[in-house]
DNA sequence: TACTTTTTAGG
DNA sequence: CTAAAAAGT
């Protein structure tokens, strides 16, 4: 009787312990092992993004790994979970351990269609599963600096051995997916890639980590967002070996950026509706703009022609390779907020059709920090100054110009500023949709009548 | 994980 | 007068 490990945000053998439990199970049975994958109705429609195109790579990868065995079924949790136990007669499906709400919610679906067969759930996409961490007097962390001291103190499990010969199960599946048609320029997919890329981030570039990350010129970040939104990696895996390279100021601001990411997983963990609606109200209501020069002005946005190139740059960079520099993602959120005055949520959605790590959590809550609307978030006063951001985390300009080719032959920083040089250096580029400093000033006059 | 303006220190 | 620090948005 085979047990089945359901494979969910955990695309990867090593250091899974819902996988390890499997095997134990497994072996206790002198059984084996049914790798199983589902994929939810409406996933792979005619809109599928550059996220369900990384995803059935990441699954064919999972496949090779697992020698042709994944067995991929297409259907909804509560239906092909059940069938499929049904079908070996396993005595348990192991899984790893829901997190968001929603999640949380298909799992007792899921539970209750297994019947007498129990789902294990083992351990959690995070290092601190979300909702284990509260302050003193019992309630949920909503400022990040108690909530990183607090995830430092209670630390994380050592990783998970990966389990050596496995038995799986030989169970006819559908196949891996095709990958739908995008245009985005992928990364390469796979836990084995995702391995390749981190060695190399922590021989290259963690030791100038803390001067490098803010530079979208430089390959100065781990690019560690895309393995870890599909479980390649687990986060416990790079703590492990951030705790290997000693403790530099490097180690520790890169250990605080995932300290980020969990504090943003528990605080939706606690407010589900923080994906949608504004934790805090900071403008107005009828402060946003909205019409058809809204319109105009968002798809300048979206399609990077606003004039300004910071924003230009990182908007093309988003489209064509379906992931963007942190810092950039930063101005460009500002930019469509405070300069464009428009509500968040419409560019949260946007981020997520295009970014291939695109994650509910991280992306929602780290627009509403942008936008002040989170618990603890940036003031609305402080407003991106895309000009000054460009000249000092991209001095020499090499970022605008890798990606806004109109721009190109305008040479050094200033290319920040191509509306202060003669008309002909720079003739496609389109003029600046609006003027920084009048739309901060209308965005701050509307803070201050909240 | 901003920026601008005002105030103050220092030559 | 300049630059740094502080205050305010």
């Amino acid at each position: 009787m085979p047990t089945v490990h359901w494979f969910r945000r955990d695309l990867r053998l090593a250091d899974n312990p819902a996988l390890v439990a499997a095997v134990e199970a497994a072996r206790r049975a002198d059984d084996a092992v049914v790798p199983l994958f589902v994929v939810d109705p409406g996933l792979w429609t005619a809109a599928a993004g550059p996220r369900v195109a990384y995803l059935a790579r990441s699954l064919r990868a999972l496949d090779a790994a697992l020698d042709g065995r994944l067995v991929v079924r297409h259907g909804r949790p509560q239906d092909v979970v059940p069938a499929v136990a049904r079908e070996v007669e396993a005595p348990t499906v192991h899984v790893t351990a829901a997190t968001e709400p929603y999640g949380r919610r298909r799992d007792d679906a899921v539970a209750q269609a297994l019947g007498d067969v129990p789902l294990v759930a083992t351990g959690s996409p995070y290092a601190v599963a979300p909702g284990r961490l509260r302050t003193q007097q019992g309630s949920p962390y909503e400022v990040f600096t108690p909530f990183r001291r607090a995830w430092l103190d209670h630390g994380w499990s050592a990783p998970a051995p990966r389990p050596r010969s496995v038995p799986w199960a030989d169970v006819r599946g559908d196949g891996v997916p095709d990958e739908p048609a995008t245009t985005v320029d992928l990364p390469a997919a796979g836990e084995a890639a995702a391995r390749r890329r981190w060695a190399t981030f922590v021989a290259d570039a963690l030791a100038d980590y803390d001067e490098d990350r803010d530079r979208p010129d430089l390959d100065g970040t781990s690019s560690m967002s895309v393995p870890l939104k599909y479980g390649e990696l687990h986060p416990r895996t790079l703590l492990a070996d951030l705790a290997g390279a000693g403790s530099s100021a490097s180690v520790a601001t890169y250990r605080s950026e995932l300290a980020w990411r969990e504090f943003h997983a528990d605080v939706l963990w606690h407010h589900p509706d923080a994906a949608r609606r504004s934790l805090r109200t900071v403008v107005p209501e009828d402060a946003w703009a909205t019409g058809p020069a809204a319109d105009d002005a968002f798809a300048a946005w979206a399609e990077g022609r606003t004039g300004y190139p910071l924003v230009d740059a990182g908007m093309r960079q988003l489209r064509a390779i379906g992931w963007m520099h942190n810092r950039v993602r930063m101005v460009t959120a500002s930019f469509l907020v405070k300069d464009l005055h428009q509500r968040w949520q419409r560019g949260a959605e946007h981020f997520l059709a295009w970014l291939v790590d695109g994650d509910v959590p991280q992306n929602q809550l780290n627009w509403q920090w942008v936008a002040g609307t989170g618990r603890d978030a940036a003031p609305y006063f402080r407003v991106f100054n895309p000009v000054l951001q460009g000249r000092r985390f991209d001095p020499d300009g090499t970022y605008v110009r890798q990606w806004v080719p109109e721009l190109r032959g305008i040479p050094g920083g200033a290319v920040h500023e191509p509306w202060k040089l003669p008309a002909a250096a720079a003739p496609d580029y389109p003029p600046r949709i609006v003027d920084h400093a009048q739309a901060r000033a209308a965005a701050l006059e509307a803070y201050g009548r909240r």
